[in-house]
RNA sequence: GGGCGGUUAGCUCAGUUGGCUAGAGCGCGUCGUUGACAUCGACGAGGUCACAGGUUCAAGUCCUGUACCGCCCA
């Protein structure tokens, strides 16, 4: 029997040199790798999230990072062939940003591109102030995010491994690389052909700072002050004011795009109204007065003016009514130069008047042409009617939920803009049909995706006007005026894959026929980032590549995740696989809490709140962050608590001293014999079916809990108590070979069952002895304990040994802590007070706990147990032996 | 306004399909400890399981309602 030199390891566990040292050893293992030639029937694949590269990680990414990498040990013990892939998400506007703000630059298009552009001396050139960005081409911007994308995801990798996570790195993959690039477009191929993608020019949701269309999902609804101004129009008959009302409204500035006027059809107060004309005041517009259910009676004065744009109900009244199309908002965010009474949609009572007014807001934003407006409306020359100042009142301040861009800082504005859409509205049910094909983790979570699936209201927008991501793949042909003609659309084929319109030639055309009349021109917009990102099931599987792994990786098994993505990258992901490939993408999803600080916020970088991981990493270690993390359920919100990593960290020096104990005593080879030992594996052997049951459950945190409560509790407290003299036996052989083989099975199964929570420790302990003994050099290459391999122990005589030894030397312990004897203290005789059972139960085990309690002889006692103790031990002052 | 989750010891959280006396860790108190472990051990105190009804032989657990906290959506 192989054993070691208790003085040989040192004291104390030096955590950040051991994890260090084991990070490369399985590295060099190839612990993570997977076997590609595997059948997907052997084969455990997880849709592990591309992190977003904007800048660090936060402790949150680690919190659910390490649920799946717990996951991925598992099943890799359980016996799977894992399919442990990451990717970065380093498309789109976060990247942008931290490139505008890391380097100082802005993108333009029409800017010269400059071969090996150095920004501190381009930036001097120019004469710019700190706070002044450099304008630079589209091409030169996006060299550099691919230059700050690489660094991020150099340190996001160094976290990573940090972490002890077992991603396979041959798997790695990044969202604006040349196979997810090219994945994507085929994507938008696929769909193309079957149908399911349409470009219409349309309001669409649309972010002035960014300038760029934005899809429902990333919209939220911000609590925001406004005020309701009240605004009195004319109605006119043959040409004549004949009577008034009064609107409400919180966006004055845009009463010149005002197209119509509604109410709803049984308010009495208007009924009489509907058919007739309006004139707006200040541009003397007329417009139609129409009933509508969507008009609540109940807000502002009841009747309202539709505009071109304030919300999408303007927008379905504008369709639905067929109104006027007077849009005055630019891309930009600032009022267009329009002129009234020129052309079609632009009539106006008086042109002059209207245009003097108007001529006031041209190029102000909003809040500007706001007050410029509520100033004209106090002015009594702008009524339509001349019963005086259109504006009727003071404003009236309320707080209201205005539509925001979940990056953005202005409200969101509905302007007409031609884009790309994917069709899902008419496939919810199908949507949901998939939602109930796959196990959510926790299954409450599969509700968040139903509702967003039924509340869906506008088809997915996946055009973009950004720069820094995947182009769509089309071109447009020119006609005789150079007029790109929307309808005649060039996809780019299969071959091409990946292509920028902006640069290569479409079929049929050659390179110089590109922006002249009868030519070509590329499409300039980008994928919405989200369009990649969710086909990262197909980008691992490399679908439709040379070296397709679909039938061995898809549908894959388990997408971990936050919830807060579900309506997007769950959803999208969702679509995809089905519009793709007719199937779900995964038969789980397992859905990761957030990290709160502790006053119960959520941790964000606006509220100065976060903890890096490194520096937790630093004071605590991979295993303690890990167990801090694995012990809170799946979907739960956790606590950023300190305790919990102390605790953690507690239990890696637990186990490196228990284990040093354990495999530091030497016994003959023998059998399992002792009752006492029989017992404890029977124990263990129930502890062993619930952690896996647990584990099978995707319910992490009660496998970590159980297997920690027997490791403490029956393990260290009781059981290694119990065998401390049988162990060192110098006269009864049999025994200490049963007590240290069943010591050391012990150990052996508990650190397996811990090893995906604290790899580090767990193989640490397991490379003393166990290593060698069983040929895997890794714990994490040692297949999962199964009460199989527990069999081959004899079952004990009585069921009740173990607990019987545990609650009879508790009884011991509570006695001398009591009468105040120091618990090594030798007795001469003990008395055991118990009922009848309680006796037999011990006989059996009586031995150990004897030495354990440092009892010469035990006598038995009659007495009742009571709610509280089945044995009570009895010590005489007299017969406690005096210290040596 | 709709949906979802939570409310258990001073704190952070467990509590499987309803079933003996509601658990753990931290904190607190007392005691102990030089042959695994001071990043320690033992023992102990501490809970009307948010509230009100109901189902049941039996409810922290199931049902109904209420309150508060949080999240998602409108």
């Amino acid at each position: 029997m192989k054993s070691i030199e208790f003085g040989d390891l040192p004291k104390r566990f030096d955590i950040a040199e051991r994890e260090a040292f084991w990070r490369d050893r399985w590295s060099a293992l190839g612990v993570e790798k997977r076997d590609p030639e595997a059948p997907r029937e052997k084969t455990y694949v997880i849709d592990s999230p591309p992190p977003t590269v904007s800048g660090s990680l936060h402790i949150g990414h680690i919190f659910s990072y390490t649920h799946q990498d717990i996951l991925a040990r598992y099943k890799r013990m359980a016996g799977w062939n894992v399919a442990y892939p990451m990717g970065w998400d380093d498309n789109g506007l976060p990247t942008e940003r931290r490139v505008q703000n890391y380097f100082g630059v802005r993108a333009e298009p029409n800017v010269p591109y400059i071969e090996n552009l150095d920004v501190e001396i381009e930036r001097e050139r120019a004469g710019l102030k700190k706070d002044q960005s450099l304008v630079i081409s589209r091409q030169n911007f996006i060299e550099m995010c691919h230059v700050v994308t690489e660094m991020d995801e150099t340190v996001f990798k160094d976290t990573f491994n940090r972490m002890g996570y077992s991603i396979d790195w041959s798997d790695e993959y990044a969202t604006i690389d040349d196979k997810s690039r090219r994945i994507a477009q085929r994507s938008f191929l696929d769909l193309y052909e079957k149908g399911h993608v349409y470009q219409i020019e349309a309001p669409t949701m649309w972010d002035v700072d960014f300038q760029t269309a934005v899809a429902q999902a990333e919209v939220e609804d911000r609590d925001k002050g406004g005020a309701y101004h009240d605004i009195e129009f004319g109605v006119f008959e043959a040409d004549a004011p004949i009577e008034s009302f009064v609107i409400s409204t919180t966006r004055p500035e845009l009463l010149a795009a005002c197209v119509g006027i509604t109410a709803h059809p049984d308010d009495t107060r208007f009924k009489g109204l509907f058919g007739k004309h309006a004139v707006t005041p200040g541009f003397m517009v007329k417009v139609p007065i129409f009933p509508s259910t969507e008009a609540d009676p109940e807000k502002g004065t009841g009747i309202l003016m539709v505009c071109t744009f304030g919300d999408q109900t303007d927008v379905t009244w504008w369709r639905e009514q067929n109104l006027e199309l007077r849009q005055i908002l630019g891309r930009n965010g600032r009022i267009l130069d329009r002129t009234f009474g020129s052309d079609d949609g632009w009539a106006s009572e008086d042109p002059e008047r209207a245009n003097a007014n108007y001529r006031q807001i041209v190029g102000k934003r909003p809040p500007a042409a706001k007050s410029i407006m509520v100033d004209l409306l106090r002015d009594l020359e702008n009524s339509a009617t001349g019963n005086g100042a259109p504006l009727r009142d003071e404003p009236r301040p309320i707080q209201h939920p205005v539509r925001y861009y979940e990056k953005g800082d202005s409200p969101l504005e509905y302007l007409t803009t031609r884009q790309w859409f994917v069709r899902l509205l008419d496939k919810t049910d199908q949507m949901l049909e998939m939602g109930r094909k796959m196990t959510w983790h926790p299954e409450f979570m599969r509700k968040r995706f139903e509702n967003w699936t039924e509340n869906l209201n506008v088809d997915w927008c996946i055009s973009r006007q950004r720069y820094f991501g995947v182009p769509i793949p089309v071109w447009y042909p020119l006609d005789d005026q150079g007029e790109p003609q929307y309808d005649g659309a060039i996809v780019a084929t299969a071959e091409m894959l990946p292509v920028d319109p902006e640069s290569a030639t479409p079929p049929g055309y050659s390179p110089d026929q590109r922006g002249i009349p009868g030519g070509f021109v590329g499409e300039p917009d980008i994928f919405d980032t989200w369009f990649t990102s969710s086909l990262s099931p197909q980008t691992v599987a490399r679908w439709g590549e040379v070296d397709d792994q679909m039938k061995s990786m898809f549908p894959m098994d388990v997408r971990p995740q936050g919830h807060d993505i579900i309506r997007t990258w769950a959803f999208y992901t969702i679509a995809k696989a089905m519009l793709h490939q007719e199937s779900v993408p995964w038969h789980n999803v397992m859905l990761s809490g957030w990290v709160l600080d502790p006053d119960r916020k959520k941790m964000s970088k606006s509220k100065g709140n976060t903890v890096t991981p490194v520096e937790t990493l630093d004071a605590y270690g991979a295993d303690a962050v890990r167990y801090w993390s694995g012990s809170f359920r799946l979907g739960s919100d956790a606590a950023h608590d300190e305790a919990i990593f102390k605790i953690g960290g507690k239990l890696v020096t637990k186990i490196y001293n228990a284990g040093k104990f354990v495999l530091s005593q030497t016994a003959e080879d023998g059998p399992i014999v002792n009752e006492l030992d029989r017992a404890f594996i029977a124990e263990l052997k129930e502890l062993v079916r619930r952690v896996t049951r647990a584990f099978e459950n995707y319910e992490f945190s009660v496998a970590l809990q159980e297997t920690e409560k027997f490791f403490w509790g029956a393990f260290t407290d009781n059981y290694i108590e119990l065998l401390k003299r049988r162990s060192r036996s110098e006269d009864d052989i049999a025994g200490r070979a049963s007590a240290v083989a069943a010591l050391r099975l012990g150990l052996n199964v508990m650190l397996r069952l811990f090893a995906p929570f604290v790899p580090t420790i767990t193989d640490e302990a397991w490379s003393w002895v166990f290593a060698g003994e069983t040929g895997n050099q890794s714990i994490h290459l040692a297949s999962w304990p199964t009460v199989l391999e527990l069999d081959a122990v004899a079952p004990p005589a009585n069921a009740g040994s173990f607990q019987a030894a545990s609650d009879a030397i508790s009884a011991v312990r509570k006695a001398k802590s009591e009468s105040g004897v120091s618990l090594n203290r030798e007795l001469l005789r003990l008395e055991l007070e118990s009922d009848e059972q309680g006796e037999n139960e011990l006989r059996l085990v009586v031995d150990d706990v004897a030495a354990a309690g440092g009892a010469n002889t035990i006598v038995f006692t009659r007495g009742t147990p009571s709610a509280d103790w089945r044995y009570t031990a009895k010590i005489e002052p007299a017969e406690v032996e005096a210290k040596a």
